[in-house]
DNA sequence: CGCGGAATTG
DNA sequence: CAATTCCGCG
């Protein structure tokens, strides 16, 4: 019928070369939003469709922090979403509801205290300080957060050049230079240092890193507004890809088809990384910028430059003066593990952010807890929480084990190594299947101009570790703190 | 409005 | 599985 809804039918694209090599994304990035074998397109990314879009700028916008977006009129964002999934009778209601699921996935969570508006978590992730490379990655990684099941192995984190170019074609050449993607091919950087792409397990394992920061923070809530630093630009213009598409019709929301690859089109909206490799001193006016602003400037860049607040901002500042955090929010600070160390502590807590949640050893929750005792955790945010590395486990999609149900997870963080090897094959990844490669990672090359000694790096952080010692380093950390 | 449980779907 | 649908609660 009228339905337009092309669902399924189009999808099989070809994958083409867009899809990277392996790319470690998020699990959820990777979702194919059709695809032959796959379901249907997925909730999340059809936001992420109508954000790109300017048309659906009256219905739906990037606002606010990093990641935020209003739904202007949520009428017609469901009424979009039913008829892309042939549910003439969706309504806001429902598909909030399944908005809501996305809490525990991580995809996205609420901003409380303005209607309408969620955020993606994108940015959990990132590290927040330290930009380094550690940041550079974590667009993709924060994508990762969740996915990992398997599919991104740790170990594997190819991050190719070309992934990178597709995602941010747009990137400035001051950043993106050529030569920055290019070291990639030949060499394979010996380094080991596959930049923390492939650590970040933390994020796979649901962000477990990050833990919350303990006290020193103290109610620090993360209110949104600082969430992490990465410059996001969502406004990015229909740069991407997806938009291509001049002005499609409603229609073209469906296509499904257009973007072969999900990636290109989720991440496309993501933010920058880049911004993150600024320098810590500018920080200054970051954080104004993005609550005022709104859009006025309608489909261009914002002003802002999305610099992201620091850390240490946030930290001293109890937050933005939005009240926003809630009850939920505040008690996810808690858990928190012990004390890192401020600003430190985030940083870090990134950075090890294995290690932190590491929990392992202790201090994480136990099921019961988060389960049913709060289910503050889950949500959002917090995202902090994080429970493990628990990884690869399963690996299925998306969920991974935070969620609720599942614990399963807890076997072992161990595996980030090995789990892997076998891993991939499993899962679905479409990675997976790609050669890892080379993976050398652009980011660092990214960065390395921009960045300054490395030395400076706390170790646990330093890029040149390998993995495995990073990891190691990490709960070194962790323990040392406890 | 927002939350999440529960049952149901495809 | 990811919603969709329905619903009670705050």
């Amino acid at each position: 019928m009228d339905c337009n809804c092309v669902s399924d039918l189009l999808l099989t694209p070809p994958v083409p070369t867009l899809w990277t090599p392996g790319i470690a994304f998020p699990d959820w990035a990777y979702k194919p939003e059709s695809s032959p074998g796959s379901r249907q397109i997925q909730l999340w990314h059809f936001i992420l469709e109508l954000l790109q879009k300017e048309e659906y700028q009256g219905v739906i916008a990037w606002q606010g922090d990093y990641g935020e977006f209003v739904i202007k009129d949520p009428d017609e964002v469901a009424k979009l979403w039913g008829l892309r999934k042939c549910k003439p009778h969706m309504n806001y209601d429902k598909l909030s509801r399944a908005l809501r699921y996305y809490y525990n996935k991580r995809i996205l969570h609420k901003t409380k205290g303005k209607r309408f508006t969620y955020k993606f978590n994108f940015s959990k992730v990132v590290l927040v300080n330290y930009p380094l490379l550690d940041m550079a990655s974590s667009p993709f990684l924060l994508a990762q957060n969740h996915f990992n099941g398997g599919t991104a192995t740790p170990d594997c984190s190819p991050v190719t050049p070309e992934a990178l170019q597709s995602l941010f074609p747009r990137l400035p050449e001051s950043v993106r230079g050529p030569s920055l993607f290019d070291r990639a091919a030949g060499a394979p950087g010996p380094d080991g240092d596959k930049l923390r792409l492939d650590s970040f397990p933390f994020l796979g394992s649901g962000a477990p890193c990050y833990s919350k920061p303990p006290s020193l923070l103290g109610p620090y809530p993360r209110n949104p507004s600082f969430d992490y630093p990465w410059g996001f630009n969502p406004y990015l213009p229909g740069a991407f890809s997806l938009n291509n598409c001049p002005k499609l019709t409603p229609g073209s929301l469906y296509s499904s088809h257009f973007y072969p690859n999900p990636l290109q089109s989720s991440l496309s909206q993501l933010p920058h990384p880049f911004s993150s490799l600024l320098p810590p001193g500018d920080t200054t006016g970051a954080e104004r910028a993005q609550t005022g602003g709104t859009n006025g400037s309608a489909g261009g860049q914002p002003p802002r430059l999305c610099i992201p607040p620091y850390p240490s901002v946030p930290i001293g500042r109890t937050e933005l003066g939005n009240g926003g955090m809630s009850d939920r929010e505040r008690g996810e600070t808690i858990p928190g593990v012990p004390g890192a160390g401020l600003g430190l502590g985030l940083g870090l807590g990134l950075g090890l952010g294995l290690g932190g949640v590491g929990v392992g050893g202790g201090g994480r929750q136990s099921p019961s807890e988060r389960r049913k005792g709060v289910k503050q955790d889950p949500e959002s945010d917090s995202d902090l929480e994080i429970t493990d590395l628990s990884d690869c486990s399963s690996e299925n999609e998306n969920e991974p084990d935070f969620s609720l149900g599942k614990e399963p997870r807890l076997g072992g963080r161990s595996h980030l190594l090995d789990a892997k090897s076998g891993g991939l094959g499993g899962g679905l990844t479409p990675l997976s299947s790609l050669p890892p490669p080379v993976s050398p990672h652009p980011l660092k090359s990214l960065v390395t101009p921009l960045t300054p000694p490395p030395s400076s790096l706390p170790p646990a952080l330093s890029p040149s570790l390998s993995m495995v010692d990073r990891h190691r380093e990490t709960e070194t950390l962790k323990l040392t703190q406890s």
